[in-house]
RNA sequence: CGGGGCGUGGCUCAGCCCGGUUAGAGCGCUUGGUUUGGGACCAAGAGGUCGUAGGUUCGAAUCCUACCGCCCCGACCA
């Protein structure tokens, strides 16, 4: 393309409401445009990046045997009412103002009617299904740029097999076939364990990138490969177990103490023992949760737990429930409460916890014998330095982007909406099903936090809008013309697509700058200086290495470069 | 949804606190000329309902109210 005629607006300047490298180097480079809050318009030459990713996600799809599909984003409300999911996705979800349809978020309930309507017999499983579409979610608050928009592009698959043996195959076909996608598109990624969350099922794993912007959490194990979403990572941290001393509670008076610090300053004590008391509620049943000390509960394991979501009650809510404010409350004497504990504490003894009465605490609290704990579970977020699980080692902490994300579905879909087939009995059984999700702006927004510099941005070839940036220094000079024409025309011929910076009235300055802001990993600089030995000279990007070579040569160098 | 910030030519911003001719700068754009290896220079131009609506005032970009939009933090995030 020469960029004479070439839409490409790049811009000199940082766009004021970009924070992030990724999107204040895609506006720049004439990428994208902002239309509305999280609403990008795709301009031509981020487009072409579009494209080239979309190639690579479907090279491996279509290698694990997976059938693209292009569905309707406008899908009619009733199917989303069938699966409950209007209602679990609420606000998020876009509803049409003149007729009853919303805009689909994803698309499981339409890939399960026609599974149910087609696929009758085990004979017509497994099937992978998949397509590249445009989403549509209503965030309350979209940022980062193209990260997380309220309109965006993913690729989505789902999977449908006849067992959850047959389940683990398709998933793990997904989960090599990812590590492929991200790997081609040039990123460092990590997988971690994950939350279903509303989505249901019986498992699931992110696709992470390390970044301080990210909106997740995950610990890491740089010893091992233990990777896991905070919200259900855990650690070797020590259970507080049990200790010398058969003494019965007994009341404490703790005038003005509120917090587990105030607590264990007041009785020279380490925290470890103070059971510290959160109070929930679901919608039927008042939830105490008991945490070792300053232990910090994890509201989506609290969900798990429980089977469903629980609200942190209010101040007014917590003296009407236990008789006593937050700071004073404990499991003893509690009544038409669920109690449940960390799995630190379990069976521990010599506890101290509030009294349900303001300013009291009760000392020598044993669990197994003077509470009824109505379960155990991990409920605590774990903080860095913690040993790791599987190895012991240090975990770190690190903020995390999701690039994808694979879910192992189960029924829940195929039940809710009668997709079901016979198997060789004649037993007619729910289709077993996985869901499975790649967002593809992420991964251009990913590559760019990972591959730029104070300049602009670094390609990688795979995903490189163009391999080859030829400039012109001098539009002057009838001899640079004639060869930065000719160079041109030998990469188009070549198979080697070349952006041909061909601007009058372009200072050779002002083309440097944009043509590292555009980042293709070769530039190829045709100037009267080099011309005169009958020479140009190619830059490489993300070496800075230059190197002039004989006008002859430069195709081939770059050839081989691109081979490297 | 809570907290904070912002809204002035295409872009980045000044002016607003303390109201007062014709609303500014840099970049970009147009025309002419000079330049040509790291975001050139000179000259002459074009381009703005100061987010919208109401209010206060003799007079509002500036003060007040409401609304809209955008960004950041939090909540939320299959």
């Amino acid at each position: 393309m020469r960029l004479s005629t070439y839409f490409v607006p790049t811009l000199k300047e940082n766009p004021a409401d970009a924070t992030m490298a990724s999107h204040r180097l895609m506006v720049r480079a004439g990428m994208i445009r902002p239309l509305a809050a999280g609403i990008y318009s795709w301009l031509p030459i981020g487009w072409r990046v579009m494209k080239k990713v979309m190639e690579i996600i479907r090279e491996e799809m279509d290698a694990i045997g997976a059938q693209e599909f292009q569905l309707p984003a406008l899908n009619p409300v009733e199917i989303w009412e069938q699966t409950g999911r209007v209602e679990s996705f609420g606000d998020t979800l876009f509803h049409l103002k003149n007729r009853p349809f919303v805009l689909a978020p994803t698309h499981e309930e339409i890939f399960t009617t026609i599974a149910k309507d087609h696929i009758k017999s085990y004979r017509d499983l497994p099937q992978i299904w998949y397509q590249i579409q445009t989403k549509f979610r209503n965030e309350p608050r979209p940022r980062s740029g193209v990260i997380r928009g309220r309109q965006f592009f993913m690729k989505d698959s789902y999977t449908f097999d006849r067992d959850f043996t047959e389940l683990d195959k398709s998933y793990g076909a997904h989960r090599e076939a990812y590590k492929k996608i991200y790997s081609r598109s040039g990123i460092k990624f990590f997988i971690v364990g994950a939350y279903s969350g509303a989505m249901g099922g019986t498992g699931s794993q992110e696709f992470m990138v390390e970044s301080p912007d990210g909106e997740d959490t995950c610990a890491v194990c740089d010893n091992c490969d233990y990777a896991a979403n905070l919200e259900v990572a855990t650690s070797a941290a020590k259970p507080v177990g049990r200790t010398d001393g058969s003494k019965k509670p007994e009341e404490l008076h703790t005038p003005n103490i509120k917090t587990i610090d105030q607590l264990a300053q007041f009785l020279h004590i380490s925290t470890e023992r103070l059971a510290k008391s959160l109070v929930y509620k679901d919608d039927t049943t008042p939830v105490l949760v008991l945490m070792s000390g300053n232990d910090q509960l994890n509201e989506a394991k609290l969900t798990t737990a429980l089977g469903k979501t629980a609200f942190a009650m209010s101040p007014e809510e917590l003296s009407k429930y236990t008789g006593a404010n937050a700071g004073s409350i404990g499991p003893i004497g509690l009544k038409d409460f669920r109690i449940i504990a960390d799995k630190r504490l379990e069976n521990a003894n010599e506890l101290i916890s509030g009294a349900n009465k303001d300013d009291y605490h009760i000392t020598h609290i044993d669990f197994s014998r003077d509470v009824k704990i109505d379960g155990y579970y991990d409920l605590r977020s774990i903080e860095a330095g913690e040993p790791c699980p599987s190895c012991g080692k240090d975990l770190r902490v690190v903020n995390a982007i999701e690039i994808g994300h694979i879910f192992k579905l189960g029924t829940k879909y195929s039940v809710s909406l009668n997709a079901n087939y016979l198997d060789e009995n004649g037993t007619e059984k729910p289709i077993v099903m996985g869901s499975y999700g790649i967002g593809v702006e992420r991964i251009i927004a990913c590559h760019i936090e990972q591959n730029h510099d104070d300049n602009g941005i670094i390609w990688d070839n795979s995903i490189s809008p163009f391999m080859v940036h030829v400039t012109s220094v001098n539009m002057d000079s009838n001899e640079v013309v004639a060869t930065a024409d000719k160079l041109y025309e030998e990469f188009n011929a070549a198979g080697i697509p070349a952006l041909y910076d061909d601007r009058h009235g372009v200072s050779p300055g002002f083309k440097f700058k944009d043509a590292d802001l555009l980042g293709m990993p070769v530039q190829v600089i045709i100037g009267e200086r080099n011309l005169k030995q009958g020479n140009v000279e190619l830059k490489f990007r993300k070496s800075g290495e230059r190197k002039v070579v004989g006008i002859g040569a430069a195709v081939e160098e770059v050839k081989r470069f691109l081979k490297s």
